[in-house]
DNA sequence: TTATGTGTATTATACAAACAATACACCAAT
DNA sequence: ATTGGTGTATTGTTTGTATAATACACATAA
């Protein structure tokens, strides 16, 4: 469900927060839904449990996910003023295209990029 | 010439290593350039001296430019098995892939966001 | 030679991230 | 009540990043 890079000098938990808020917002995740358990995420990923619920409790602060006490993490009711599709998409947007700039790959040629890896990347 | 975003969990050097490596690959710097002095780089982006120090020494050791004492940094001669286009393009594409498909934004939707982000991004 | 420009080394500090190992509070099902 | 499942708090350690303030070796041009 989760792809952790450790290698993009990304932090592991901010991996975790964005990926759970795009499969919230993609309908992957649905309101009522339970997360991974703390443990068991940790575990498949070879990742610090401390870690897991470091992303959980940002994800929780900004009113993502909900908790209570003894249960898994839910998914919390569909807020208005949530971060929309596009929104989600910017960052990685941008830093394609800017990448694409410095390489001088222009538009037509990068939609054929696009194309080519679209089926491959799991 | 460098864009560089301190929120983004990217170590800054790592910034300007990854975008001094594309654009050498995509030509606007070519082999003798003189890349622009720690201090000014440093300034201009209010970071720290050795911070921009750091990337060029990674540069170096993995060959992209030269250190010659007392003088600017400078673009290597072109070397076989340098790193083509596509591979400093491959890391931001999968992450835009990766991203979209948690999204549920199909491939049709995609290439319209990215006509529509192409012209807007610098 | 002197002045100013390179990049770099040094020392110290600060902070964030991730880990490890425990222990706790809570819920739910037995 | 006990057991085993939640997430979390605590303490300590390690590593990487970035900063600050100096100082140095070297090259180039005045």
């Amino acid at each position: 469900m989760f792809i952790l890079n450790p290698g993009s000098g990304v932090p592991i938990y901010r991996q975790l927060v964005e990926q759970v808020k795009r499969l919230v917002a993609g309908g992957q995740l649905r309101p009522g839904d339970s997360l991974p358990s703390v443990r068991e995420l940790a575990g498949t990923h070879a990742v610090n449990p401390m870690t897991v619920s470091k992303a959980y409790n940002q994800l929780e602060l900004e009113g993502v996910l909900l908790r209570r006490r003894g249960r898994p993490m839910e998914v919390a009711p569909w807020r208005d003023g949530e971060a929309s599709t596009e929104d989600l998409l910017v960052e990685p947007l941008t830093e394609l295209i800017r990448s694409a700039r410095q390489l001088g790959v222009k538009l037509p040629e990068l939609k054929v990029l696009i194309e080519k890896h679209y089926r491959n990347i799991k």
